[in-house]
DNA sequence: CTTGACCTTCCGGTTACTGGAACCGCCAGA
DNA sequence: TCTGGCGGTTCCAGTAACCGGAAGGTCAAG
């Protein structure tokens, strides 16, 4: 298989594919002519990745989970416990969203948005009136 | 002002205000010996940007709630734009991560977590049995 | 023989910083 | 006067996980 039909059948862009072999995710092999030419199992690791990175583990977890997947002798409790750290890590993500969105949406609804400028959102940003214990600066939220 | 003055003033690192009077958020004078010299205005405008980077605010919207912030013939409408586009940005991606965290919780919950090398995890990301449409590949959730 | 769809590598850009190197300014103490 | 130490400065590289595009090689069809 050409990377474009492992591209279609995984899910995955063909650039993702080359970086994923870049930072050794997968190891396809080469054609003659210096194409990659995916084998089945190579289709199997990139759907799993690809299934993994939808769930939102981070690259370097996925690269733990597909050494697990190969390994038929791993312990179950090893792929638990990385999937329960991640798990963790959502839920704060999503504690530090919601603490976002009560306050955001506070503000939003105070204000007339009108043509007027008197607006309690910048008031609201400008003093500290909401400084919210919790609230990480270095937030990286949304895209 | 020094530097390192605003910077416990305002609660950003010092590295943070340099790279945002780089990226034009601020422009402080300097001092004859090159310093950069800090005025009231460029405190509350750090201050301002502190409260709304930790909202998750982009930094262009930063730009563009500074720029309102500064103009005293805003009209209140354009601010709540912004804020309420965030908001929805915000509601998307807690939906998503609480798709992710269903997903995920289930299959944890199958989970042995044993020493045997059975695992429902690894199971669920192998065969495509959750392939729960509206999940992203492209889902940059957790830090 | 040419066209067009594929494939290849490499380079740069994205977001919002952070860390570090190399260097300069300023003040206090020995 | 020299030295230490804590400021300050610039610039470069790296982070995560790719994406876009350029320049060029390959292959099957017409």
């Amino acid at each position: 298989m050409n990377i474009k039909d492992v591209a279609e059948r995984s899910g995955l862009p063909a650039k993702t594919i080359r970086y994923y072999e870049d930072i050794g995710l997968i190891r396809p092999l080469r054609s003659a002519n210096g194409y990659r030419s995916f084998r089945e199992s190579d289709l199997h690791k990139l759907a799993f990745l690809a299934r993994a990175r939808s769930l939102g583990f981070s690259i370097e977890d996925c690269r733990t989970l597909l050494a697990l997947y190969e390994d038929r002798s791993r312990a179950s409790s090893d792929v638990k416990a990385v999937a329960e750290a991640h798990l963790h890590k959502i839920a704060e993500k999503i504690a530090e969203l919601r603490a976002m969105e009560a306050t955001l949406s506070h503000l939003v609804q105070s204000c007339a948005g009108d043509g007027r400028p008197d607006c309690p959102i910048l008031a609201g940003l400008g003093d500290g009136a909401k400084p919210q214990a919790g609230l990480a600066v270095a937030a990286e939220c949304c895209s």
